[in-house]
RNA sequence: GGGGGAUUAGCUCAGUUGGCUAGAGCGUUUGACUGGCAGUCAAAAGGUCAUCGGUUCGAUUCCGAUAUUCUCCA
């Protein structure tokens, strides 16, 4: 079977057990801050596991597109090295709400994995929790009499609290669970030693290939557990692990899933999988990261120095690192893998095909810059190490090599490598030591402590009634008190609110909540998955009374402004520049609206001017708004709404429609489109490959623009006495301003030149040196080490000493011949170090021409004798 | 969110006790050599040393702020 057939046999198999089949969440996560990416199948249905949101439907399968790069099993750096991790895997997955338990969900494992796949029995095990003293738990017999159906007693083993049970996080939905693996060793090596001892031991032939969890308990901060009154069930099933067992391999990336990847790797390195351990170790680690980085890029997620973006950036960087070491590339290759990705995976994800343009520029323009960081630490490294090698040394400091790490992105096993091969080596307990003292501080920067939600008052789901309302009246269904660098502050949900949780790019409302004369600020307002979250700077003194909630008009307002000019930009852009354009990201805030787009050049001056022309039309044309708070997706579609790649949509949408521009939207609007009163774009970037960004200032912002610009525009004229043609003045001024400065500049160098001859007729002749030291009228110490140069030019054996006033306050200059330094050795800088004494002053340079300058402009004359007396 | 760098000629970058006429390579322009191209040689042009403030007799250099940008950590 290939990969395709077994992604299929799986859905087919759940859709027959009248599982309803829902797509895949985008890989990256938007609206939770605990996590950045999807890492685990259940992670679109989190809230119905918190009670958050009522299940759709009670029986649930898919495949999901997870990333993982941190945690206990998974660190980025072992991808790679061994045969069955990755960065970003494929999860199967049926789950349950409510609805069967144990029973169904271990019959249905068995039956799909043993009479619909033929994977024989005798290589199969399941482990059951074994229990735990400190939860008050039994072992899960329950479990154990349901595998006894299919599986002989030694085939099921117990599983520690570590392997066994399962939990969301610290606190929430968690319970036992039961997993699933398989022994793909060969008969002899079998014999030898029993599978069950291999169980959980790490080896890389005795896997664990599905994991069945049972969530019945919820876990609070205390670390008590409470029985849950809806129990369900949640599985995950390694894709590309059940590939490599269905498919006879030994790894995972033997499998057709990685097969053509790594085949055309070896194709442009002229090198044969297999071969070398090394360039098959980088072969893997690339067509993993390959995978990874793609689907973010095409999830809307591009490579950036944070966050997200970061981790992206930092995979990439990491595929790159090795194809550079082990497989000799310097130029960009990973985007020139991108095609074979298409062909392997976008049947199953259609992005892939849609987006592949933008995501191979986006990865060509990153391995670009990335070749380059490389470079530039090459380059600091060879200095460290001519350095080292002068001073005798053969370690560089972990100081040295983490500076090239943190400061210039320059890999440290690279590091090590290159000083390996020039016969060196570093510090890595040093090294190690400044990671740490990083890490801590970061971590202390951002420590946050969260205590348990108090929960006032049961509900459903919180009811948004901002669209229509600014203000209502709350309750507070649950708070709880967060703690960050010593500051507190508190989150609040409401039963109901006018409130816009930051979502879509738009900025969460700010504003208040008063009972009984009190207010409570409002600061903000989040998001967390489905729950609108308030953050405020304290708790009311009573918590449970009937709040009247305020939205803060005037900055909702502006924002709204924004928001509806988003959209119509959105449509301008499409006009203007073709409907390749397509938002890559958005911000809108009461200040100014930031539209992000995929486009491939820079748009031009006459472009922009189009763009905001025709956003200033629609505009005024006052188009009406036209929403629809519940749309089926499939007709939003059909109506020509815009959706976004990497975006979750439910089956029921908002759709949003100005006139002729359609998309599906959360965010709040102008009623009608002339309230936004003007359209200013105020500059155009580009911020990765293939994407530009426009920002944009509307209404109030847009006004106070202008204003400024003309009361600038008219102070200059003010000053040039009114003009009539201010660009003609202001010319005519700069090119007068230029002759006469060349005017100065000659009438200086006359000055100077009838001073020169002057001090050539001073020449004193003393024990054969030519010695000038005399004060002169010049303002300008340029003009001053000019004359010294063109006398030490024109008068051999030469001790020049010129004392001056310069902006009021005393300079002297002192030139010896370079012969009289070596041969006397005579010293200008210690002159006039000397000197300048007389006039409270010092000063320095070279032997051969020094300065110094003073602040008692009485004692120049004394300087220049004092200097002069220095000639022997 | 927190740290560390960088910003000098069109480009890539040097420039240490604060005073070096602010440099190199590449590129550009001009001239010479060659039948032409390529090239070689010679010369020249090109700089608010990111911006603003402070310390100092004096700041590209030290300090602070801002902007832009790179980079690491969370």
């Amino acid at each position: 079977m290939n990969s395709k057939e077994i992604r299929k046999a799986f859905i087919d198999f759940f859709a027959g057990k009248g599982h309803q089949i829902v797509a895949s969440a985008p890989m990256v996560v938007k609206n939770d801050p605990t996590l950045m990416f999807t890492n685990a199948g259940m992670n679109q249905f989190k809230d119905i596991f918190l009670g958050n949101q009522p299940a759709k439907y009670v029986r649930v399968a898919d495949t999901q597109k997870c990333l993982r790069v941190s945690g206990k099993h998974n660190d980025l750096e072992e991808v790679g090295h061994d045969t069955y991790h990755h960065t970003m895997f494929e999860m199967l997955g049926n789950w349950s709400f409510g609805d069967y338990f144990k029973e169904d969900a271990i019959n249905w494992a068995w039956e799909l994995l043993h009479d619909v796949l033929k994977i024989p029995a005798d290589r199969m095990y399941a482990s059951v929790f074994e229990g735990s003293a400190d939860d008050k738990l039994e072992r899960d017999d329950e479990a154990f009499e349901l595998w006894r159906k299919f599986l002989p007693a030694h085939q099921i083993i117990n599983g520690s609290k570590k392997d066994n049970f399962w939990e969301m996080g610290d606190t929430g939905p968690c319970g036992p669970c039961s997993e699933i693996h398989v022994d793909l060793r060969d008969d002899a090596e079998r014999a030898k030693i029993p599978g069950q001892n291999l169980v959980n031991k790490d080896n890389p032939l005795v896997i664990e290939i599905w994991n069945l969890v049972f969530i019945q308990f919820n876990r609070k901060a205390d670390g008590k557990l409470e029985e849950l009154p809806d129990k369900h069930v949640d599985t995950g099933m390694g894709f590309e692990r059940l590939c490599m067992v269905l498919q006879g391999k030994k790894s995972n990336y033997d499998t057709d899933v990685f097969q053509n990847t790594i085949a055309k790797i070896a194709e442009l390195s002229n090198k044969k999988y297999g071969d070398d351990q090394k360039a098959d170790i980088a072969m893997r680690v690339i067509a993993d990261h390959l995978r990874a980085i793609s689907f973010s890029i095409a999830d809307g997620q591009l490579p950036s120095n944070n966050k997200a973006g970061y981790v992206i950036r930092r995979i990439l960087r990491r595929a790159v690192r090795y194809g550079y070491t082990f497989l000799d590339f310097r130029e960009p290759f990973i985007c020139k893998l991108v095609e074979v990705l298409k062909e392997n995976m976008g049947d199953a994800f259609p992005e892939l095909v849609s987006q592949q343009g933008l995501i191979e520029n986006v990865i060509r323009e990153e391995e670009e810059s990335f070749l380059r960081t490389l470079e530039t630490g090459i380059r600091l490294l060879d200095d460290l190490v001519a350095k080292a090698k002068a001073a005798g040394k053969t370690e560089i400091s972990g100081d040295n090599a983490f500076t090239l790490y943190d400061t210039f992105g320059f890999p440290f096993d690279l590091t090590s490598l290159i000083l390996r091969e020039k016969g060196l080596t570093v510090d890595e307990a040093g090294f190690n030591a400044e990671m740490e003292k990083q890490k801590e501080r970061s971590r202390n920067a951002a420590a946050q402590e969260t205590d348990d939600w108090v929960e006032l008052k049961k509900i459903e789901q919180v009811e948004f009634v901002g669209y229509d309302h600014l203000e209502a009246e709350v309750h507070i269904s649950r708070y709880r008190k967060v703690t960050q660098k010593n500051k507190e502050f508190y989150h609040l949900v409401f039963d109901k609110t006018p409130f816009y949780g930051e979502s879509g790019g738009q900025v969460g409302d700010s504003g208040y909540i008063e009972f009984d004369g009190q207010k409570t600020l409002i600061l903000d307002t989040q998001k967390e998955n489905n729950l609108t979250v308030h953050i405020a700077q304290k708790l009311p003194v009573n918590p449970a009374a009937a709040f009247k909630a305020v939205v803060d008009v005037k900055k909702r307002t502006l924002t709204m402004n924004n928001h509806s000019a988003t959209h119509l930009l959105d449509q301008a852009l499409r006009e203007v520049l073709g409907t390749h354009v397509e938002q890559k990201g958005s911000l809108v805030n009461s200040e100014y609206l930031r539209f992000d787009f995929a486009h491939f050049q820079k748009v031009t001056k006459e472009e922009l001017e189009k763009i905001q022309a025709r956003v200033n039309e629609l505009v005024r044309k006052n188009l009406a708004l036209e929403e629809n708070r519940a749309v089926a997706f499939d007709e939003a579609k059909k109506l020509g709404a815009i959706a976004l790649f990497g975006e979750k949509y439910g089956d029921f949408v908002r759709v949003i429609k100005f006139g002729e521009s359609v998309e599906l939207c959360g965010g709040t609007h102008v009623p009608s489109t002339g309230q936004i009163g003007s359209f200013i774009i105020t500059s155009e970037s580009a911020i990765s490959a293939g994407v530009r960004r426009i920002e944009a200032i509307t209404a109030d912002r847009a006004e106070e623009f202008v204003k400024k610009h003309m009361d600038e525009l008219a102070e200059v004229k003010a000053v040039l006495n009114n003009t009539q043609n201010l660009k003609k003045s202001v010319e005519d001024l700069v090119a007068q301003n230029s002759r006469l400065q060349k005017q100065i500049e000659e009438f200086e160098r006359k000055a100077a030149s009838g001073i020169k001859d002057e001090l050539k007729k001073k020449v004193q002749s003393i024990n054969g040196v030519n010695v000038i030291a005399e004060v002169i009228q010049l303002d300008s110490a340029q003009a001053v080490k000019d004359l010294a140069f063109q006398l030490k030019g024109e008068i051999e054996n030469l001790f020049l000493v010129l004392g001056s006033a310069i902006g009021g306050k005393p300079s002297i200059s002192v030139m010896i011949a370079e012969n009289l330094v070596a041969e006397k050795g005579l010293n200008a800088g210690a002159v006039v170090r000397e000197a300048a004494k007389e006039m409270q002053g010092g000063g320095g340079g070279q032997a051969f021409y020094a300065t110094a300058g003073g602040k008692d402009l009485s004692g120049l004359s004394a300087a220049v004798e004092k200097a002069k007396s220095f000639v022997k």
